[in-house]
RNA sequence: CGGGGCGUAGCGCAGCCUGGUAGCGCACCUGCCUUGGGCGCAGGGGGUCGUAGGUUCAAAUCCUAUCGCCCCGACCA
């Protein structure tokens, strides 16, 4: 049994100026954490408590699947480069040397340190499948560590791998994760969807994510309201409502039309008179690839068609461009492609790549909502000119159709057709297909049943310790503090005596701490002497779910028991209290 | 990295424009009082005004540089 007089549980009145979201006012006026700087904290006693409890649970539920290391954070330069990310992570990867001038470097994931022991230790299939874990600190010079714990520079990740023989073998392993994650969010007392995620520049075949819908989040998530379709912004698609093509005017081949000034998607539809559905938008960029024979890099040309109320969506056509960044054209470069200024671009008049390996030609991309449209309205590669009836297929051939654009809240779901809608969240968990880009780049090796040697398949799987307590508490505050899922509180209940100057309410109190704490309830005794006022000010902050009012009552035999989430508060009679918490707190499973 | 803002007591802020005694609320300490929602009265402690340089008889205040922190954007295996 703890008792608050004697512990350090720093609670402030006011939340600290530059706190925004509630998540961070309330950790740090709750007394859990204190900042130490840009995106480092410290965690105090409640804290850590908090987070002692939700590392518990990962850790019982990761190991009925896999096993627990516990990894080096400091890592050899050579480590990452034999990866090749040591060059491929910049700035965001924290760097230091030792006083041997040697380069080392701050753990962002650990997919070297594994594959690594993978590559000196596993010699056969008869060894896999293999899960391993560890709960450990990660790094990440992040270029905008905000929102108090949500996005910070040092941080708690549970990371887990899995080596398979085959890729009916990582299926098995990566299930394994997905079932474990829902345990764990679920014992964690936390509201969260499972979306399909962007698989990422590596071509991994699968990953989902595990998100927590919150005002807080930075990241999208697209979901049905009526099945159960879920998936990230950058993955997410869905069904359109067909658009009536405009009729052909003249002999239907594509016509010149006079637009002058009309430079926007909105100035050329009102101008015309047409919807902005009937138009292509043309996006023009650039890819930085590589040269087969020279391997120096050469930059290449990309135009993207949409239809002219869509959005890109950029980690989409990063896929379709083979994982590779593209920025916006400068101006130069856009005149030497199109000899036009922008603002009336289009596809016709321009020799296209038939596919990416042509690389002498240009790419040019458009997404599938334009395929099988008649008669759109694009520019016509001259200053204050655009084209009339022009059809994809017929008047250009597009290198390839991609999924490219961004959906929107009210579009239909692909599954059911019932609206989607889109709401921010906070990743939790990530789970993910690696395939063999670490095992492959490290030469991690097997022998198969035959003899033959094999590159093993790995996973990956990330769950963020803080996120989970942020995430539970940006999902359950009020004005005066928030509560917390018995599970990863930092004490289940607090009993607080009203007044410790009446011996009577004082002793009571004591007593019935003692009894839930003998029965095995972690239990905080506000014995402080304090005015009722401060101490209930100061139990509804700091999450803790249950607290029994010992007051004039006791003269009664009666205490009182409030549920902070509801501020439900019935009276119970003393000898009833143990029964009752046993009731709500450890019902028989 | 681009744009904006802020650094004055533990927390929240005023003072700066117009240079001259460093202030307020909360918190903290002592005593009294009070005891069901941050109570009251009295007394008290605590600040190199982020740092460095400059202007001036005199700088929290004006100028320059620098560091830190926050917000928006870019970025985010």
């Amino acid at each position: 049994m703890h008792r608050w007089s004697q512990l350090f549980i720093p609670t402030l009145r006011e939340a600290p100026a530059d706190a925004e979201v509630a998540s961070h006012k309330f950790l740090v006026r709750a007394g859990f954490i204190r900042q130490l700087a840009t995106g480092i904290y410290s965690y105090l006693f409640l804290g850590q408590r908090s987070f002692n409890k939700i590392i518990g649970i990962v850790r019982e539920e990761m190991d009925k699947i896999g096993q627990e290391f516990y990894l080096p954070a400091l890592h050899p330069r050579e480590l990452w480069e034999s990866s090749g990310r040591w060059s491929v992570m910049g700035d965001t990867m924290f760097r230091l040397k030792d006083r041997k001038g040697a380069d080392l470097c701050l753990g962002m994931t650990e997919e070297e340190v594994m594959t690594e022991i993978a590559r000196k230790e596993l010699r056969s299939y008869k060894q896999l499948p293999q899960i391993w874990y560890q709960i450990q600190s990660k790094f990440r010079d992040e270029a905008r560590p905000k929102s108090g714990l949500l996005r910070v520079r040092q941080f708690l990740m549970k990371d887990s791998y899995s080596f398979d023989i085959d890729a009916a073998g990582l299926d098995v392993s990566y299930q394994k994760h997905h079932d474990a994650y829902c345990r764990i969010f679920d014992r964690c007392g936390l509201k969260y969807v499972v979306v399909e995620a962007h698989s990422g520049a590596m071509g991994g075949s699968q990953s989902h994510e595990f998100m927590v819908r919150t005002a807080a989040g930075e990241d999208q998530v697209v979901s049905c309201e009526k099945c159960n379709y879920a998936a990230n912004m950058d993955k997410a698609t869905s069904k359109l409502v067909p658009v009536e093509d405009l009729a052909a005017t003249g002999d239907g081949n594509p016509l010149e039309v006079h637009t002058p000034g009309q430079k926007t998607i909105e100035d050329v539809a009102r101008f015309l008179g047409v919807s902005p559905k009937n138009k292509i938008k043309t996006l023009a960029l650039m890819v930085d690839e590589k040269d087969s024979k020279t391997g120096k890099v050469v930059p290449r040309p990309v135009v993207v068609l949409l239809r002219g109320d869509h959005q890109l969506n950029e980690a989409k056509l990063s896929s379709a461009v083979g994982g590779k960044e593209t920025r916006p054209m400068q101006a130069e470069e856009i005149e030497r492609l199109f000899w036009s200024p922008a603002g009336f671009l289009g596809p016709i008049g321009i020799e296209w790549a038939r596919d990416v390996r042509q690389v002498e030609r240009p790419i040019l991309l458009v997404d599938n909502a334009l395929e099988g449209r008649t008669n759109l309205i694009s520019g016509a590669n001259k200053e204050d000119y655009h084209l009339k009836n022009v059809t994809p297929g017929r008047d250009f051939q597009p290198t390839a159709y991609a999924d490219l654009r961004s959906v929107t809240a009210g579009e239909s779901c692909p599954n059911c057709s019932a609206p989607l809608r889109i709401d921010t969240a906070v990743e939790i968990g990530h789970i993910f297909k690696l395939g063999y880009k670490y095992s492959e780049s490290m030469g991690a090796r097997v022998l198969d049943r035959n003899g033959k040697e094999v590159t093993p398949i790995m996973g990956s799987y990330g769950i963020g310790i803080e996120r989970i307590l942020t995430a539970a508490i940006e999902q359950s505050n009020d004005e005066n503090g928030f509560w917390l899922p018995p599970p990863i509180a930092p004490f289940e209940i607090v009993v607080t005596p009203t007044n410790v100057g009446d011996e009577k309410v004082k002793s009571v109190a004591e007593d019935i701490a003692q009894q839930l704490d003998a029965a095995g309830f972690e239990v905080l005794l506000d014995d402080r002497d304090e005015r009722p006022g401060v101490k209930f000010k100061d139990a509804d902050l700091v999450g803790i779910p249950y607290r029994v009012t010992v007051g004039k009552k006791v003269t009664e035999g009666t205490v009182e028991v409030v549920r902070r989430s509801t501020r439900e508060m019935h009276d119970a009679s003393i000898g009833a209290i143990t029964g009752y918490f046993q009731q709500v707190l450890r019902p028989a499973r």
